[in-house]
DNA sequence: TAAAAAATACATTTTATCAGGTATTGCCGT
DNA sequence: ACGGCAATACCTGATAAAATGTATTTTTTA
């Protein structure tokens, strides 16, 4: 008898859990033991069962993946963690990788890349699916590398600047000069060669660089 | 022989597909005919083929369900399209059914609530998932209802706005008159009682009220 | 088709922001 | 113990935006 991978998958979509579990009925080293759709509900299994693989959604209720990996890759190591999403943003895979996942695959991609990573995956490499790939390779140079986050002070002031706040009604907030809180704008503006507040605000709200 | 409901599934992650089609096998009288990845094909596909029921994600690329819905319908009234997607906003429902779209449901349904929505839809009746009906129940008092909505040329200067642009660059970008573009942001900003225009990007951003 | 909403345009006053340069103090890490 | 960065503070001129008031035309919609 030939040992398989136990496998379980935690999704919130009943259909995409079908979808994958048919996907994965057709890899003969693979057997799906379980089928979640919440952390919770993992985490408890894994207590008193087997696991070797796990293919998680990473948009969950309660508990999100990142957070997830993070907690059983603590406890067990050894399970191989397959996160999935929609749609990627790079710090969100950076940061699963970094809780010690094992790849990253688009739920858009094609069944092949579905396979060739979970085989992969299983075989200690790490993994991404294609369009993943691109996602983390190419902003590199420009978008996350180069841009060079806030400091405490300017955080606050931004953040407040987004609330609609005056210079002045800042510097009262803060117990600041205007003239410092003056300063402070100026630099954020600089920093990123924004033009006007506007486009700082919608700049930082899109890169979720505020709260 | 009994005449099935030729059914189209359309969705840009192919497990979705998969988990619904292997959903659909176990209703006798549907008979999924095609399955599809973006619109266009879709499109291309009812022009010379019928088609009595199309399943379609919202978010697709290229065209957004909301458009693909109105487009078949102002074709083909009688072609009963169901919405899907993850995550649902009351407002793109809503748009999606004046679109003529006979039903929504989001992908965390069960397996029961997909048929039988499936089954009343082809009835002619207008169907919602569970989560869906109370989204669009609850929120009528408060959020949504009451934030009234950019008018077009509204949301033109907030995106440019958003992007930095000065009054005078808005109003040669648009080809109006400075004084026009300044009675706009007065309104805009008046409408949503905003102090300046930072505060407003960050609402409007937050809201989705912009792209 | 009449009323309502949206888009357009103008004028003026007051206030806030932007951009330039400059400088002191405190903290963190090497 | 020093260098570098962050935070603080000041000055000023040019420019942009906000507040207010009014009014015409076009488009939507009830």
């Amino acid at each position: 008898m030939i040992m398989k991978y136990k496998t379980v998958i935690v999704d919130d979509h009943p259909i995409v859990i079908s979808g994958i579990a048919g996907l994965l009925s057709e890899l003969d080293n693979i057997e799906i033991v379980e089928k979640f759709e919440s952390g919770i509900a993992l985490l408890d299994y894994i207590e008193d069962n087997k696991v070797d693989l796990i293919l998680m959604d990473i948009f969950l209720p309660v508990i999100n993946g990142v957070d997830l990996c993070k907690t059983i890759k603590q406890k067990y190591p050894k399970i191989v963690i397959i996160g999935m999403s929609s749609q990627s943003e790079r710090s969100l895979v950076m940061q699963f990788i970094q809780n010690g996942g094992n790849g990253y695959i688009l739920k858009n991609a094609s069944f092949d890349e579905f396979k060739e990573c979970i085989y992969k995956a299983i075989d200690g490499e790490i993994v991404f699916s294609e369009e993943v790939k691109t996602i983390i390779s190419q902003p590199l140079s420009e978008d996350l590398e180069k841009i060079p986050g806030l400091s405490r002070r300017e955080r606050d002031i931004a953040l407040l600047l987004s609330q609609g706040k005056s210079t002045q009604e800042i510097a009262d907030d803060l117990f600041l000069s205007f003239l410092t809180v003056q300063t402070h704008r100026r630099n954020i503006l600089q920093k990123y060669k924004m033009k006007n507040v506007a486009e700082l605000i919608a700049f930082l709200l899109k890169n979720n660089m505020l709260n």
